[in-house]
DNA sequence: ATATTCCGTGAAAGCGTTTCCAAACTGGCG
DNA sequence: CGCCAGTTTGGAAACGCTTTCACGGAATAT
């Protein structure tokens, strides 16, 4: 930070030895002898030094910059996408990386290009609020790494990280069905939003696991917004259920807020459940039983997985197990084991589902 | 974003030029006939070119990315800091700059550094939400290209990018107080925050203005988040107030469900108002009468001061001068020309208050 | 003892730009 | 027609780093 930065040929002079015998022995190259290696660390420290990123990457390495994508929209009010970003600032410092946020403002795709040709980062990872997948289908095109969270594409070849959404979806309405409820409604999320619609599969599960046919009729189709929650109010509550399944937290808080203004009692009059657990990050809200999103466990492994594809490797998609956060607007629940749950279930059953939550939520009959 | 990136020699290449004057042409620098300089850049642009930032930067250049240094904490539930945010993610892609986002989580102090030896950050925005202004010292001892976004510093070397505060939060009380408020309380924010002091200089300042004495016993501390706003009601309610000015709108909203609790109406039975106009973007809150922070044109203005700084300049400090939102929860208004009711005070009054304004709130009578 | 490996080492070539400098033009003027 | 000032031009160095490659010395094998 001073006038004049410490380079490597800096350290390189002060050990005595040449550039290339200084890099191989700070990247942990070998070809140096352990003694000779301790001492250029030893003196790389004393030094202060930090490499350029820039150089190096302009050397053949990398910056350790990735791009965050995200709809700038989303940033406020949607507490999901905030959370999410929280979720890699975070926890970016430990494995050293930097995190570039990338909008899909003003200019709709110019700018993820634009970043990648500049050669600034190193690859993106695409949040799901990024409902079109028009991005994912260029940078893979182009063989560019990429991460997604959230996210479900049309092509296989993409690395996903994601929650678990069909089980635990499963077990918060399982629990709810037990517990006594006997005409759940759901608000299901956007279509096209493979993740979100997992949820819905898990709806449509418990019920069955129950020996219940899943009702068709009362699940509503929102748009992850609070204000859909809010709108639907009206008519969830002339459907007359006991109980409402919301694909995620806003629509849940939007309900709540519908629900009072009506003198509705929750959980008295009706149980509420909602998805992501974003709810609780805000002051006043209700303390809804919902589904935790663990956004910084995401995160680190989003950045992980981004690593490795950078690094040539393929990593595998991975789903993460949530928590279930039972909260005051169910009724008193008693405790159930996820992982059970989830392994009771035959596999060949969500696969039927899964092949039909692509298509319009109502169609699903088992 | 093919295998093979186009670069500069390519151009030079295709124009049938050298690579010097290649570069000269397509940065404007002259040195190049008018018409071979067309030629050039038609070839750039067939070609796709564009130029490496890396490479830019160690040949003397810039990344052209800048940090935006903010509590990781804030990100969520503070939608100040998200629209901030927003604000400039949604401008960067115009003036061709790209925003990495600085924690202060796990390692304070650690990250900024990091970064600025990395090399990879031109300059930072340190936002107000950043308490604490050790980065800024030590990021200007460093030299290093510092704009600041509401936060005032104490050292006046400084770039600052703020919202008119004062004048426009004493139209806003002046208004509640013309329009029939006889008591009207403050939640004033946390100290040590210069630009939210100057909210309260404002709500001195409008009592003065009617040969008030500004009250000192009803303004109440608080930190800014909704939580204090819900948790002073009970004090202020007691003290009997007909108005309330809060220093944002997170302590408006949290004092707003806590009068609804209540069942006091607003405005019917007390008035309300807060700054930042932040609340606005969140279905169910209320319509709070607020200053506007308009984040774009902070984020343009920003982002444009540490441009020039990055250069070499010393742009000079600027405030914005905000719109005022008359929400629904203060009395009906008469329209109020702000920059009128601006002009109208003595400039010898407000540096007045601005003196003792760096005191305790409850010290500053006039 | 010499011949063969092996390993540690440093010189040097890039990576894609910008910029300095000298060379090669142009035109205008004597 | 020749000379100088002024403008365009391209060669080359520099930015900080990684990496290839050839060299030398030590250790092992013959």
């Amino acid at each position: 930070m001073s006038k004049r930065e410490v380079t490597l040929s800096d350290v390189a002079e002060g050990a005595g030895v040449s550039l290339a015998a200084a890099s191989r022995a700070l990247n942990g190259k070998d070809g140096v002898r352990p003694e000779v290696r301790k001492h250029i660390q030893q003196i790389a420290h004393e030094l202060n030094y930090r490499p350029n990123r820039a150089a190096q990457y302009l050397a053949g390495g990398r910056t350790r910059v990735i791009g965050l994508l995200l709809k700038t929209e989303c940033l406020h009010g949607d507490v999901y996408a905030a959370s999410l970003l929280e979720g890699f600032v975070n926890n970016a410092v430990d494995v050293d990386q930097s995190i570039i946020l990338i909008g899909d403002s003003q200019a709709p795709n110019v700018s993820v290009r634009k970043l990648v040709r500049d050669g600034i980062i190193d690859g993106v990872v695409i949040s799901a609020v990024m409902a079109g997948d028009r991005w994912v289908e260029e940078l893979l095109d182009a063989d560019f790494p990429v991460v997604l969270v959230g996210l479900h594409p049309k092509r296989a070849d993409v690395c996903v990280i994601d929650v678990e959404n069909t089980h635990s979806s499963a077990a918060v309405v399982g629990h709810m069905l037990d517990s006594g409820c006997e005409r759940i409604a759901m608000i299901a999320g956007r279509e096209g939003r493979v993740d979100v619609q997992l949820r819905l599969v898990g709806y449509q599960i418990a019920h069955n696991k129950r020996g219940q046919q899943a009702p068709s009729n009362i699940v509503f189709q929102g748009d992850l917004s609070r204000r859909s929650g809010y709108e639907l109010a009206e008519t969830i509550l002339a459907a007359g259920v006991d109980g409402v399944f919301c694909a995620n937290d806003e629509m849940a808080v939007g309900l709540h807020i519908a629900l009072s203004e009506r003198g509705v009692r929750v959980p008295e009059d009706i149980s509420l459940a909602g998805f992501d657990r974003t709810a609780a990050l805000q002051f006043g809200a209700p303390d809804l039983t919902s589904v935790t999103q663990p956004f910084g466990q995401l995160a680190r492994t989003a950045m992980a997985s981004l690593d490795a594809i950078i690094d040539g490797q393929r990593p595998p998609s991975a789903t993460i197990t949530p928590e279930i956060h039972w909260g005051n607007t169910t009724a008193p629940h008693v405790d159930l084991d996820l992982a059970a749950a989830g392994s009771e279930l035959e596999s060949g059953l969500t696969d039927r589902y899964l092949q039909c939550e692509l298509g319009t939520p109502h169609d699903c009959s088992p």
